[in-house]
DNA sequence: GTCTATATCGGGATAGAC
DNA sequence: GTCTATCCCGATATAGAC
């Protein structure tokens, strides 16, 4: 009987393991964060030894990858069907955006360690003499746009700025005109929303 | 005589020990990276033994905020310099943008590494079947935000959200009005500045 | 105060026995 | 597939040279 079923692609124990592991990482990652949570703890919770563990899991990072991979797939159908009634753009837009931080919530403090930020306000990028806060986040997007830019001496992110520039500037200016009364009322309230 | 003179604040001696370590690690993070490179080498290299390099930088991660401080030191003047003459708005944001990337861009690498997104496009946010790149940047914006939002159940960002969602559903349509032309030119721009 | 030398520990990662 | 032993490295600690 044994011999005669069908073989598994992979044994369903192998697998059974496989999660063990996982479930033990990313419960131990809530509770006590990232960088505290040792493979030993891990392997030790999961009942295998360490070796185990990464058998399955060939490294840390392995296991949030796995988290990435789990939250991709989760998140493809659940915001097909969020999508599904919703006609109007903004209400897309919305259900979208409300679905994943939805499934982001419960990692909500695990997601933050994932940046290395140092602490508190130690990163290059977030202290420099206080800008307006939408400034800072153009600048962000841009140098995050530079970091990973490859084409030769980064000639992407130059043609970026140059558009985006004058994108901005041409917002600027159009919303000084007397119809866009209700733009600039908009963006003031933003502004209000996130500095409050 | 050795007596009577004001003692320093710091030994130069002191000080050109601390200089020797700091360059010696930022030439290896450059060369090798940040994580390959271990405090050993670190120590070798700037010819200190181990506990030389800890005396002056009580860990791996004090040296990077050592960097931190050192381009905001140097970032202040250089970006005021260049603001000096420029009177356009658009001139001014291009200095700052310009000096900003020219003082990192020798760093480049070593900063990308300090992001500790997992390799290439394995990170939760950039996969997520493609957006646009643009609204994958809003929503970039908006987990941030989140990710360090510390108000009651982050209603922050349930504010910013709705604010944000308005005023880009309010951009789209002014940008359909017959006059905004320039503006939906720079904007098709852009996302070809990006993409190509 | 500025270092060297060295021992020790915890934790990520690997090799090889079983 | 699983476990044990081992290695390497970041970090700490200590004793002492100068």
């Amino acid at each position: 009987m044994t011999n005669t079923t069908i073989k598994p692609r992979v044994t369903s124990r192998a697998e059974d393991t496989r999660r063990k592991i996982y479930e033990a990482a990313m419960e131990m990652f809530r509770e006590k964060g990232f960088e505290e949570t040792t493979m030993r703890d891990i392997a030790g919770k999961a009942g295998v030894a360490l070796g185990g563990a990464y058998y399955y899991y060939s490294s840390k990072d392995a296991i949030v990858l796995a988290f990435y991979r789990e939250m991709q797939e989760t998140s493809t159908p659940l915001v097909g069907g969020a999508l599904t009634d919703k006609k109007k753009l903004k209400e897309r837009i919305r259900a979208v955006l409300d679905q994943r931080l939805k499934l982001l919530a419960p990692n909500r403090k695990f997601c933050a360690a994932l940046f290395r930020h140092a602490p508190d306000g130690a990163d290059p990028l977030s202290p420099w003499p206080r800008l307006p806060y939408l400034l800072w986040l153009y600048q962000m997007a841009l140098i995050m746009f530079w970091l990973y830019d490859r084409s030769p001496d980064q000639q992407r992110t130059q043609r970026l700025m140059e558009k985006s520039l004058g994108l901005l500037v041409n917002l600027l200016r159009i919303s000084s005109l007397p119809l866009m009364k209700p733009l600039r009322k908009t963006a003031l309230e933003l502004v209000e929303a996130v500095s409050a």
